[in-house]
DNA sequence: GTTAGCACTCAACCATAAAGAGTGCTAACG
DNA sequence: CGTTAGCACTCTTTATGGTTGAGTGCTAAC
């Protein structure tokens, strides 16, 4: 498998344009005729043999066209020669999406995902931040019953949980009004794991003279961390019935698969979050995400954030056969919108 | 069509029963081998022309066997002959995953429709009471930022809603904890529509002489519900993928119309709660939903609640051919353990 | 009222044939 | 030596037709 020549490269782009708006595998004479090539079929035949070797293309059959692999369409992704611009009807209608909602950022994540449900053929998905991760603004706690109390946590991004658990001792709302008066006050840009982490500390080293207040207020938030909201992050999914028009997925196994992986969405979480090094952008081609079901499918997805932390990705889950140069900017797009929308 | 002689009631339930099991239309000669009929298959053809012509039974084509026609699977269950019984087993399942949970109602709920999910090939489905019909144990208003609010509302039956509005004026947190206070002490008893009600009552009434502190609690009350949290009520769904094991939704077109129905939960909650005479159980067969979309399936439901009240309808969706001597018990069953389990 | 017999219909299956698309290989060409 | 034309070959797709089997409706006999 010796570098690929110029031609060889222009040939592997244009099979895998073509299959991209065919869904047929493409064959010599197809691409002969093209206007970019004044080579015969003979000649590109050749060419394509070549591609194949290397494992850019493959044949479902012989006799049959050639289509690309994986390996073909991350050389392809790799070397977009162009991408197509994002159109100012699709700008349109993400900025009056996203700004005709709360800014919640529940809200900002779901007009995120049904924007790219809408604007493509594909899935949109997005990881929701891991809530112990995220920056709170505000506790509260609401009695509800003996023992029983309500949390109500608010991140700076505007996200709203509610965590249930038992105190150890009976208090009353009033009492609780203070401590969250008093961690408020103490919170100053923590985090939730922060705040688990403060607590206890703050136990274990386990000071007489802590005036009566803090020392109720740790053994609330103890009791609270006790349970451990393990609520991990999450993933939002819109427009999975798109892909149901794809002539790939009309067979019925096939779409099972991809649709149980989407009902347990740990597998698309891992697959969204799981490589560690957060680059601005990411495409995932088929056998890449190393999940089974997934192997018909690429992901394009994009960093969200505020203020220069990340959140999660946002991004689209579509076949292989993807309109790369399309999605990618658009992707780009979105997260970018979702980003500046989060900031205010 | 003339009423029915017991032996046609007797070859309908045949048909059915035949049908539910097999999934082929069944034909003479299948129903004579039956040891329950004594009957060749000539006077079987016969008692069967008449159930075609009554609209009872149908054939795909000439030559085949016949299946039931909704109104067939509806005379078959308004005189079901026998319920299959809850399995001990099944009763284990349900006992366990509703006591190994919290006991809030979204959990209740979901524990609900996934034990059904588990239990049948079907889908396990369950209508959210409406919010705003929901007796209100508890508000609490928190301060976000400026005039920005965070609603906290708990119902009765362990329901939490969070609604973000924004007061007319600043208000600090202090004042809002007052202002929470003297609304939950006010509360006895009263849906948040009842609450809603009150409020303009009293804002209409126009009285002089309320102490501050009323006053300012209407006023806000007023801009909480000047945003009619119109959250409306909402179904839940587990087991989407168990229709995928039907041979009647093989066909990609057929799946694809009840996916777009699940999507948009608006119709199913329609089917749902639509028809308003709340009987315990109902039974809703093909095209008696009216619902376009759901025209080949058949939905089980039952009420559940708490204290009397009713607070929604949980059940199954699966094709017409469904096995009702089994789903209906179990329903019913399920219902009443989750109305068990939000007494609580 | 029930049954046996018979002609008929229709989907499903299978084999075969023909068409069409595409390939690899070879030999000739510039 | 790269390029091309030609050709035999492969394999899918589509159409065709015959056969089978299940099931029916009708009629006449029991």
């Amino acid at each position: 498998m010796e570098a690929l020549s110029a031609r060889h490269i222009k040939v592997l782009q244009a099979v895998v344009e073509d299959y991209i708006h065919s869904g047929e595998p493409v064959g010599s004479r197809t691409l002969s005729r093209s206007p970019r090539f004044q080579l015969s079929p003979a000649t590109l035949r050749n060419v394509m043999a070549d591609l194949e070797e290397s494992g850019f293309l493959c044949q479902p059959h012989t006799s049959a066209g050639r289509i690309p692999t994986d390996l073909g369409f991350r050389f392809y992704v790799n070397n977009l020669p162009a991408f197509t611009a994002v159109s100012s009807e699709a700008r349109r209608q993400v900025r009056d999406r996203l700004a005709g909602s709360g800014g919640r950022l529940e809200e900002v994540l779901q007009d995120g995902v049904f924007t790219l449900a809408q604007l493509t053929p594909y899935v949109g998905v997005v990881s929701l931040p891991d809530f112990r991760q995220m920056v709170v603004r505000h506790i509260r706690f609401v009695k509800l019953h003996e023992r029983r109390i309500l949390t109500v946590i608010v991140s700076v991004s505007g996200a709203v949980q509610n965590v249930l658990f038992e105190s150890e001792t009976v208090l009353s709302q009033d009492q609780l009004n203070r401590f969250s008066n008093y961690l408020n006050a103490l919170l100053g840009n923590l985090t939730l794991s922060g705040i688990k982490r403060m607590v206890l500390q703050e136990m274990a080293s386990d000071k007489q003279g802590y005036d009566e207040l803090f020392a109720q207020v740790l053994a609330l938030s103890r009791s609270f961390f006790a349970k451990d909201p393990d609520q991990q992050s999450d993933v939002m999914l819109d427009g999975k019935l798109n892909l149901l028009e794809h002539p790939e997925f009309a067979d019925v196994e096939r779409m099972k698969e991809i649709f149980k992986a989407f009902e347990e969405k740990g597998s698309i979480l891992k697959i969204l979050d799981g490589a560690l090094g957060g680059e601005q952008l990411r495409v995932i081609i088929g056998a890449e995400s190393c999940c089974q079901e997934m192997r018909h499918c690429s992901l394009v997805t994009a960093e969200y954030g505020r203020e220069g932390r990340t959140l999660g990705r946002v991004g689209v889950i579509g076949p292989t056969r993807m309109d790369y140069s399309r999605i990618i900017p658009l992707v780009n797009y979105i997260a970018d919108a979702m980003s500046r929308r989060l900031q205010q």
